[in-house]
DNA sequence: CCTCCACAGGAAGCGCAGGAGT
DNA sequence: ACTCCTGCGCTTCCTGTGGAGG
């Protein structure tokens, strides 16, 4: 072995060249495939720019569907004209979740020197108001686009729509409009009537990619995302088929792409290839699937434990074996939920609820099961787990055991 | 062929939490 | 604040089913 240098550490072996290119909030300089929206929207903003109140919008769409790009787009691009008159604020309502919140984001974004804190609703309302207006200094009115983005968050919903469109009326000079953006289609239905005609002056839907976009999507960030020749085409192609089989996700198609892309590093690969994706995708899926047993109720969770830890020589191993997978009888898995749930010292279900919890589980898609038919005396269920019996483990462990 | 096995899954009922009604 | 009702998670009991074994 070499004597150690520097050389080893400093002499960059990354596949990458530039990975926040393949971040969800990275905004691309041109917009594929979304023409139509970005005209959209900008028409809906325009008017601002001509001194008159913007179209107030709704976009929804699946996620990963591109609206908070679309959306940060044309808001850059409004910001580009350098208007004093024409103004937007984007914010998310993850953070920014309720009237009050959103309004103190307004002011302090617009005026940096006003304080944060202390000041009731009335009178940051009045302050936004008179600013608009133009009363104070640079007194000039001024057109503001409010982009609320995962607008379903804000818990007061109804009276922040009111007050945002209320305040036009109050308003002598200037406007305020609302541009909101949801993946959640039932959320219209808990809004009031009046809330939703103002929303929805104008909706737009944004629909999921098909594997080309996706591929063109992915081949535009790829050159900027990773070096040269880093990754192979067919690797993009199939990043780009699985996202489009799992609802045309784009930000699932780039978050593939660069797991993809750490993973072969960690093999110190030079190159992506199809299976470095595969890898990509049935890790993800994995995360998914852990994150859905943490939601679990407990006994499901000892469950899935039970039939982890089962002995690998289990009673009906021989018999199964010939069949080439390993399944474990519905009765000895129970027995070892039984004894799993002692030794946590839980009370045990029975048996009758044991069989709702393995058709609950089967429909998580965490296992897997299958009428044992010919070959076994009686009737009975074969079980397996659908994910690595050791990654399950591990993961019930820390949760079960370490907890408290 | 009948019987037994090892379950599957329906029906009824129980205790409790949380919301509506008063 | 009180009761009433409903839904949910669960147990108990029971009938049904497909194949093995005698």
């Amino acid at each position: 072995m070499p004597a150690p240098s520097f050389d080893e550490f400093v002499e960059d072996k990354s596949l990458f060249k530039n990975k926040g290119v393949l971040s969800p909030h990275f905004v691309p300089e041109t917009l594929l495939y979304r023409e139509n929206e970005l005209r959209s929207v900008m028409r809906g903003i325009a008017p601002a720019l001509r001194g008159q109140r913007a179209t107030n919008m709704f976009l929804y769409g699946k996620t990963g569907t591109g609206k908070t790009v679309c959306v940060k787009h044309v808001l850059d691009k409004l910001m580009d004209r350098k208007s004093v008159n024409a103004l937007s604020v984007y914010m998310n309502c993850r953070v920014y979740d309720s009237r009050y919140k959103t309004l103190q984001k307004c002011v302090s974004e617009f005026q940096p020197g006003f304080a944060k804190t202390g000041y009731s609703f009335a009178i940051l309302y009045e302050e936004f108001l008179d600013w608009i207006e133009g009363e104070n200094k640079d007194s000039t009115p001024k057109h503001v686009v409010i982009a609320l983005d995962e607008i379903d968050l804000v818990k007061d919903l109804d009276s922040l729509i009111y007050s945002l469109t209320r305040s036009n009326d109050d308003l002598k000079k200037g406007s305020v409009s609302i541009l909101g953006v949801s993946n959640k289609v039932d959320f219209k239905t808990r809004l009031s009537a009046r809330s939703k005609s103002s929303l929805c002056e104008t909706e737009l839907v944004f629909n999921p990619y098909n594997a080309e976009q996706l591929q063109g999507i992915l081949k535009q960030r790829v050159s900027d995302a990773f070096k040269e020749g880093a990754v192979t085409d067919s690797a993009i192609n199939l990043a780009a088929a699985i996202a489009a089989s799992e609802n045309g996700d784009a930000r699932y198609a780039l978050t593939l792409l660069m797991r993809a892309g750490e993973l072969a590093e960690k093999k110190s690969l030079k190159k992506i290839e199809d299976k470095d994706v595969e890898a990509s995708r049935k890790a993800a899926d994995e995360d998914a699937a852990f994150e859905v047993i943490g939601a679990l109720p407990v006994h499901q969770q000892l469950l899935l434990y039970a039939l982890a830890t089962l002995p690998q020589d289990a009673r009906y191993k021989k018999l199964l074996e010939e069949g080439g997978e390993k399944f474990y009888f519905s009765g000895e898995v129970y027995e070892q939920y039984r004894r799993i749930s002692k030794r946590t010292g839980k009370d045990a279900r029975t048996a009758r609820w044991f069989r709702e919890y393995l058709n609950d589980l089967e429909g998580a898609g965490l296992i897997t099961t299958q009428q044992s038919g010919k070959g076994v005396r009686g009737h009975t269920t074969l079980i397996k787990p659908a994910y690595d019996s050791r990654k399950i483990k591990r993961v019930i462990d820390k949760m079960l055991f370490s907890a408290d």
